[in-house]
DNA sequence: ACATCAATGTTGGCAGTGTATACATAGATG
DNA sequence: CATCTATGTATACACTGCCAACATTGATGT
């Protein structure tokens, strides 16, 4: 029965309705509060509607965690280019919008890396090696500035796992709360992590 | 009514008990899984009693991060303590001691940083001041490892920031699972706590 | 010694949750 | 135009957090 003009029995287009939806929501009320059944109600389904797109609850929160390594893997790469041919700054320059786009979805970052969504062990399905993507323009980036002499000649996927460790951990920092009062501000944020990377550089320990 | 002979109306001492019971829980199946009323039921005592205790479950749930930010207190200063007069050493040891903890405990990490817990904005309750404890901790450490000249003249707070991310960081990659095959038994995570702390400390840039 | 009270427990109930099952509808395909 | 399959709905169940009313008991003051 399709009572007013504009409803349909079938949706059309649940899939992406309900991930767009399922971020406004979780930005609202945290990934913690987030239901399914408000959900639907929000897309206008029936509560049960949501099961023939997503397995269950997790399937649908690893699918919107998915998106989120996805703008990750965008976002970084895109302040890299901008700054092609300077190792130094390109590394910069992705921490810090690492670590932005952090403070901006700071409850879709929680979902991404709060154990909310069940992985299976350590499967190298799409939501991981879309996390792969992410850290892969990290080793790149940073090969390319061992080759130009930039950076030590380390390992790189060791080089690569540190920065990610800096700049992950001062996301999660001001994400989970911990550094109130010391970063809430945009740009207290970039000039935070520039700091920071600049001191992980040049390391702190006098010479 | 005192069916058998160990069993009393008043269970005695069910305030620890319960702490202790909703560790086990959700070193079991995570804080995402944990119930209150499971826990009731493991502790023998009916579903509501917990609310005699604490407020209501994010209450609980704060307590038990309080025990974890007290357990990671203690740690990271022992380990401190076994090398004091060496501040280049006592931040490696610091460091790999909190990650070495946060692998042993990845579900009770998550549950102190990954916001399953309700703050309110950014009170300096007992939570949060446990947090900066440990944290006050790794100031005093760079503090005097600047007096000594071991440690750049930078701001002791920045120092004491970029160590904390580097470490916090490289904690939850492991505790999130996003460093699967790459560090997952007890010894490489120190190898490589102990390799990226070295990083950060020498820098990463050629000089 | 006894009444009283506050602390701590139980029972029952409510709204909300995830999800399994059976059924309804409609767009696509032969 | 019949049929199939994708997509949506209705119903039901066990489970959850939490509230309100009641029960038990150890502690307290007189």
């Amino acid at each position: 029965m399709s009572k007013r003009s504009g409803e349909t029995y079938h949706h059309g287009n649940l899939h992406e309705t309900l991930i767009a939806a399922a971020i406004e929501l979780i930005r609202d009320k945290g990934p913690n509060a987030f239901s399914l059944r408000e959900l639907a109600k929000k897309a206008g389904v029936s509560h049960t509607a949501p099961y023939r797109h997503f397995k269950d609850k997790n399937a649908l929160l690893a699918a919107i965690a998915e998106t989120g390594f996805k703008t990750l893997t965008e976002r970084t790469r895109n302040a890299a280019m901008q700054f092609d041919g300077n190792p130094k700054q390109q590394l910069i320059e992705t921490g810090v919008a690492y670590v932005e786009l952090a403070l901006d979805n700071p409850e879709i970052t929680l979902l991404m890396f709060g154990g909310f969504i069940d992985t299976e062990k350590c499967p190298k399905e799409n939501l991981d090696s879309e996390a792969d993507n992410a850290f892969q323009g990290l080793v790149n980036l940073i090969e390319s500035g061992k080759q130009s002499g930039v950076f030590r000649n380390e390992e790189t996927e060791l080089l690569a796992l540190a920065t990610w460790s800096m700049v992950h951990g001062l996301a999660m920092l001001i994400t989970g709360g911990q550094l109130c009062g010391i970063a809430d501000e945009q740009d207290q944020v970039r000039n935070l992590s520039e700091k920071v990377e600049s001191l992980l550089m040049e390391g702190i320990l006098t010479r």
